[in-house]
DNA sequence: CTTCATGCAAATAATTTGCAGTAAG
DNA sequence: CTTACTGCAAATTATTTGCATGAAG
């Protein structure tokens, strides 16, 4: 259980109640969007509004705290911020796994004359589930 | 110089006008959002509106004639459908460079237990030029 | 205390839709 | 011909902003 208070102080954010509310709700879902973190805090905090989630997410997003998930024809999902990894998209049920991405995969991807920061790779497919399914 | 026309008739997609210069923008782009595509496209076609715009990349995209290209913090661009590559985008300048990805770079991305569709791998950092800038 | 965050309502931007008129095959 | 596409305007949805009040450090 991460303690998303010192996760806030450690990156120069107040600790309020909304964004530890954000963040639990991020945790728990793993990859999830503004609209969801919206009803999912809501339950808690009914009070929270939809603007307060805009404006730290944005800010979330800046201060390293979380990080944007982007997907094809869909909004963006956010994660929180850990090193870099493989997100396997099951185009069929939308599930998101993460799949850590090894030492020697990460160095493969090197390219010249490219100083990396961040990689971000997303694998569209069928999970096993769905595969079975078939 | 691709043939637009004949790319739109083996996607089974009508070649209009309209969509072939939204294919020619795109292709001259390399990666281009729907913004600038009306505004590219505008100057040739000035009556083209947006929401042909929006209806045919939706439509394109469902098609393969072309893929989404999210980018973080931004709105998508799209591009034309091709094999899998990596996408160098500049944090600075914003320029996406393509580049090959060779198959044991593939391979090695392969996931037991996922059916692999579409690779997509976006690194993002500093390109050559911004480099040399700092 | 002092500064920054929240919540609301209102503004703006982005995307989608319906429909009458056109064009592609 | 027939079916599907376009352009417009209007509707909807998504996101951002300003400001008075309230909470964090």
């Amino acid at each position: 259980m991460t303690d998303y208070i010192e996760v806030l102080k450690k990156n120069d954010l107040k600790a309020t109640i909304q964004r530890t509310g954000i963040l639990k709700s991020i945790d728990n879902a793993g990859h999830i969007n503004i609209d969801d973190i919206y009803e999912d805090v809501k339950e808690n905090y009914p009070t929270l509004s939809l603007a307060t989630i805009y404006k730290n997410i944005i800010l979330m997003v800046k201060h390293g705290v979380i990080v944007e998930v982007p997907i094809n024809g869909e909004k963006s999902k956010y994660e929180l911020k850990k090193d870099d990894h493989i997100h396997l998209i099951c185009k069929s049920c939308g599930e998101i796994e993460d799949k850590e991405i090894t030492k020697e995969k990460k160095q493969i991807l090197a390219v010249e004359n490219f100083k990396l920061d961040t990689a971000q790779i997303n694998l569209y497919g069928l999970c096993k589930k769905c595969q079975s399914l078939i």
